[in-house]
DNA sequence: TGCCATACGGATACGTCATCCGTTTGCGAT
DNA sequence: ATCGCAAACGGATGACGTATCCGTATGGCA
């Protein structure tokens, strides 16, 4: 069975070679904190042109998705097994804490979960995925009086978002995350 | 009494005139939702030259501030407000509420508020002066038993840009916030 | 071995930030 | 009134990043 994310399937040997360094300098350099990322210094680090960058990577959104796939594909694994939990309310927490530690892991993850659109099929595909298996957890959870009413799939993404947001607007105590998600846990809770 | 921020005394009268037009090109290019604001834009739609732009505001950071302090001394006022109130748990619902809702109100006193450095000297004091209140009002509210221990007054100020930024993670809906300021509303709340 | 589709690389055009400096102007002094 | 100069102006300029385009190089199949 073939990775679904590989891609590099019908690519030429330099294509492909050329394809990985890029990754690879790209995903080097979000790990040292270089949020910004210019494609320019990519192509530089990779030792290939800034339009071989291009060609693959049509826009950094792009880049950051590719990145981003293997995160992304786990957290909608974990959302699967949430949803089939025997204790949705145990479920749905778990899966709020480890997607929003990983988006703190993986700056490429929090990118790509943020925004709506994206440049890759396969990345739309993956977000109806979560947004599908979340759904179907929340509505478990509210059956089983585990959060109120009224949140739906799409505002705990938001949500989880904003959390991790909060924790990045600081002097970098990325500690905070578990502190942060633990007011999210409980905010969605049924009032008491 | 002269107002704090106008900072016009002492202006040459062209210098002034200036300013307030940037100003409320500035202003008016956010109100109508251009995020960017880029400063070549603000000069030539203010009738000035750049480098007169750069004169007065030194970074689009220092221009956001300068826009942002009106927002940011009421801010202020609420939270001292609520620092006084009677019921410090109402205070501080209150006071998120108000919080959140002038974030999304105004994009500049969001940028501020965000931001741990300031490029002007007033916008440092009035974080001062707002994180003083929010502590006043936190110690309070914990010995009411209206807030869980453990929670400062700037995980105040990032879990509300947080939520904040929840809401503007979406389509544009920007009714959510009462939804979502329920969420940290509760979540601060001590633990059942 | 030769062909050519595929991929490469970097020059190029463009947009924005921020600075620098020659020119203009407001305004207090005379 | 007018003079002189500090203050302010404006826009040319350099640095930097994005994204494109096209002449050149090369992998891989016949």
């Amino acid at each position: 069975m073939k990775s679904q994310t590989s891609l590099s399937d019908d690519l030429r040997a330099d294509a492909a070679r050329n394809r990985a360094r890029v990754l690879e300098v790209a995903r080097e350099r979000l790990a040292a904190g270089d949020a910004e990322l210019p494609m320019n210094t990519i192509a530089r680090d990779a030792g290939v042109g800034v339009g071989t960058v291009y060609r693959h990577f049509p826009s950094r959104e792009a880049l950051l998705e590719s990145l981003a796939m293997g995160g992304f594909e786990r957290l909608v694994v974990e959302a699967r097994k949430a949803a089939d939990d025997d204790n949705p309310g145990a479920g749905l927490e778990r899966l709020l804490r480890y997607g929003v530690r990983s988006q703190i892991e993986d700056v490429g993850l929090a990118a790509v979960l943020r925004s709506s659109g994206s440049a890759r099929a396969e990345t739309s595909r993956l977000r109806g995925d979560l947004l599908e298996a979340v759904g179907r957890l929340l509505e478990r959870a509210r059956e089983a009086g585990a959060i109120r009413p009224g949140i739906g799939a799409d505002d705990i993404r938001r949500l989880s978002c904003g959390i991790v947001y909060a924790v990045r607007v600081g002097d970098g105590d990325l500690d905070e995350i578990e502190r942060y998600a633990d007011v999210l846990v409980d905010g969605i809770r049924p009032r008491s």
